[in-house]
DNA sequence: CCCTGATTCGC
DNA sequence: GCGAATCAGG
């Protein structure tokens, strides 16, 4: 396989969503995560916010500039006690796929991993990384996603985290945080 | 052990 | 230019 114009430019997008470069790899077929990443530097777009941000105290020029949009530590303090996150999600994407709806049934919430007091940090920490969430369908989950739901799925506004889960778990780091309670803080209750 | 990106260097 | 091997880290 050879870096055709169709594939350097997929590349570029799925770097820009800030895919993983072995996700990367998958999608294009035909080259592993280190021809991604060899190719991604020689094309000078590099860094992102992934996991490993190492802090260059060099310069770079950056001719590809990133839509980040950043937000400051307090955009929308929702105080969701349970649920995920049943909270609209309108927002604007440079490139999101339109996921079509899934289930279409009316169902009441399925019962959704929670509890009643959650520590706000573990909470805040939720909130914030399903920014960055995948979003993905039922289909496209598998054993290394997360498998937290976000929303109502009886919406479009409906999916999957699918962030790189804590080795051996159903979920990422931030969800494992929310999703197994020691139930310590409401054990000890003196009633 | 799972994963991530970064760098090197023979091709 | 390419990318496997390697390095460095979470």
């Amino acid at each position: 396989m050879s870096w055709t114009d169709e594939r350097v430019e997929l590349l570029k997008k799925m770097w820009g969503e800030g895919q993983s470069a072995s996700q990367i790899a998958k999608e294009l077929g035909g080259v592993t995560r280190n021809a991604v990443i060899g190719k991604v530097h020689r094309l000078g777009l590099s860094n992102r916010a992934t996991g490993a941000a190492p802090a260059k105290s060099e310069p770079k020029e950056k001719p590809a500039p990133a839509p980040k949009a950043e937000a400051k530590p307090k955009p929308a303090p929702k105080t969701e006690p349970a649920r995920p996150a049943p909270a609209p999600t309108a927002e604007a994407k440079p490139a999101a796929p339109a996921r079509r709806q899934i289930i279409p049934a009316g169902q009441p919430l399925p019962p959704q991993p929670s509890a009643n007091e959650i520590s706000p940090e573990a909470l805040a920490k939720v909130n914030e990384i399903e920014k960055k969430a995948k979003k993905l369908t039922l289909m496209e989950l598998t054993e290394k996603t997360c498998k937290w739901p976000v929303g109502d799925p009886a919406t479009e506004d409906f999916w999957f985290c699918g962030l790189p889960v804590e080795p051996g778990k159903p979920y990422c780091e931030a969800h494992v945080g929310v999703a197994f309670q020691p139930m310590s803080s409401r054990r000890d209750r003196r009633r």
